[in-house]
DNA sequence: CTGAAAGCGCTAACAG
DNA sequence: CTGTTAGCGCTTTCAG
């Protein structure tokens, strides 16, 4: 007869294999207290022969702890939640847990759907790239869930999460201070949706960075898709428009990119005849022609920080909630011209 | 007193509250046989206004499947298997399952502890991009676990493994039919580690595709990083050593770019100095300058053909492996150039 | 059609 | 230091 379904070992059966009974089995395992050290040895060595491995359902249903943690990011093809789950996955593994990936695409019913089942998988923490496509009720019962979230923006609504950030008004500065000192005076910035907080403070960091040091010099802000795509139909849009514009900020690389592709159909070269800056400085950036001046964000910083901050909070101790920080950088590369 | 901790509602509750038992509550929630209809409906109205949630700890510990399934690959920030773990999410998704996301970076220890986890957890299956790295032992021994494995490779190894993968060696032949349609006669194959499944059969393709219709056509065949860098590296080295090769085939997108990035260094422009063809076709194939001729696979349909397998692998009732190979196509940009 | 009861595999008091 | 025991929340026979 075939050995077709190995039956996994379990408890019970090293406990009698090591001729002890199961509660000193699990003690030895679990490397809790009082356990003679010959008996521990006598149950790992066992363990180990049978390749015992704990079914953590069963521990989870006692313990109430599953070792999970959800992460739901709008789409994980996006270069920047790939770096951030890098980081996230690295840091879970090191503390002896699994990530769950959830792809919300910024949907609101997905995000509820996800949210669900991961309680229903009683998750030690969520992180989560933004809570702003829910409504207040549902983010009032998130936040009141006992689950530990971080979120990966600054938001504006609850402040009972904790979050995780790059300084994006920062960034917003120092892009526009760039410009600035190349000589830029008319200027463009592409973002994407309004409520989308991250962009909103690269936003608001850009122009009033431009409005305190001079207040003649023009910025046109276009909202579109914080994509390759939307970048690419702002970049159209302003191109047609607005002629006269000599320096683009776009909210992220992506959009720089879509601004690249644009261009280059447009028979408008970088910088020739318009500079450009980014912002997250992802692996591309560098690659691209030309090589993208950005704002640099440690994303894979971010991932890590973010568990850090979840590992605290399921901890059960301190649950106050955290907001942290990263800082952010310009990185010069070959995208901006400096004028005169 | 602050609510602080809300008592997850539990099966029992509904029950109580619904007036019937545990079991029934059960039932109805279940969608089994026989439940008066009209019992099942104040069942699922009492759930639903309390908003019930099953613990699927538990129920996994008693039905002994998690609704989870593994993702194994090498590192998420490549694009190649960001966009294939979005095709497993998605399908995973449909079918009521999570997935749980695992770098392993190809080294066999973190696969093997990452296996070990999975099962622990009670995983209805696991995809992975490769077993290459484990022992035989080790591959025999995750065969034979009772765990669906799908393989994102052809498998040289165990055949009891189902795989799903791309169909390379065709892709090969295509890159290198069209250099020879477009007059090169000095290639160049810029591939990864002698033990890459995928990239072994690209190489195949194309060196036999080169023989079978010109013996006098030359190509070199080196071998590298499967990555930017590895492909920066090649290039500077082939650059050197043999500046007589007029067409690169690089084993994927990432070796083409380091390539791009090794041309622009030197000075070589692409396509009129060297042509260059790279294989899968992520996103910033056609971002980069010049718009890479490329070798497209479908990455996302990967991932959701690796989803289905094991789906019906875990159903229980038809085990045998399947090994399905999905189609690829040569998409023509302006990385390559007609001699004469 | 519904109830009672036996566990799934493990941890955590509580005794000894 | 070790054994006994009571569940964790749910599914699933087996009776009624």
């Amino acid at each position: 007869m075939p050995p077709s379904e190995p039956q996994p070992v379990k408890l019970r059966d090293i406990a009698e294999a090591a001729g002890v009974t199961i509660a000193t089995a699990s003690r030895s395992l679990n490397g809790s207290y009082g356990v003679n050290p010959s008996t521990r040895k006598r149950v790992l060595e066992v363990a180990s022969r049978l390749q015992y491995r704990p079914n953590r359902l069963a521990r989870g249903l006692v313990t109430g702890r599953s070792q999970i943690i959800g992460l739901i990011i709008s789409d994980i093809r996006n270069p920047f939640f790939s770096e951030v789950a890098r980081g996230v996955e690295d840091a879970a593994y090191s503390a002896g847990c699994d990530v769950v990936l959830c792809n919300s695409d910024l949907d609101a019913e997905k995000q509820n759907r996800y949210i669900a089942s991961l309680m229903a998988k009683r998750v030690d923490g969520i992180i989560m790239n933004s809570v702003t496509a829910l409504r207040e009720t549902e983010q009032e019962q998130l936040a009141q869930s006992g689950v530990p979230v971080v979120l990966l923006n600054k938001s504006f609504a609850l402040s009972e999460f904790s979050t995780v950030s790059a300084d994006n008004e920062r960034g917003g500065r120092l892009a526009a201070e760039h410009f600035l000192r190349m000589g830029h005076r008319r200027l463009a910035h592409l973002t994407g949706p309004r409520q989308h907080g991250n962009l909103t403070l690269r936003a608001k960091g850009f122009t009033q960075a431009v409005r305190e040091a001079d207040p003649a010099t023009s910025v046109a802000v276009l909202h579109g898709g914080h994509t390759l795509a939307g970048g690419y139909a702002m970049a159209l849009k302003l191109f047609n428009e607005k002629q006269d514009v000599t320096a683009i900020f776009a909210a992220n690389d992506a959009v720089a990119f879509g601004v690249l592709k644009a261009a280059m159909e447009r028979g408008l070269r970088i910088p020739k005849d318009v500079s450009l800056i980014g912002f997250d400085d992802v692996d591309f950036a560098s690659i691209v022609h030309p090589p993208l001046t950005t704002i640099r964000q440690s994303k894979y910083d971010i991932g890590e920080a973010a568990v850090s901050i979840l590992m605290r909070l399921a901890k059960g101790k301190d649950k106050s909630p955290e907001n942290r920080v990263l800082g952010v950088e310009l990185i010069e590369r070959e995208s901006v011209r400096k004028l005169n």
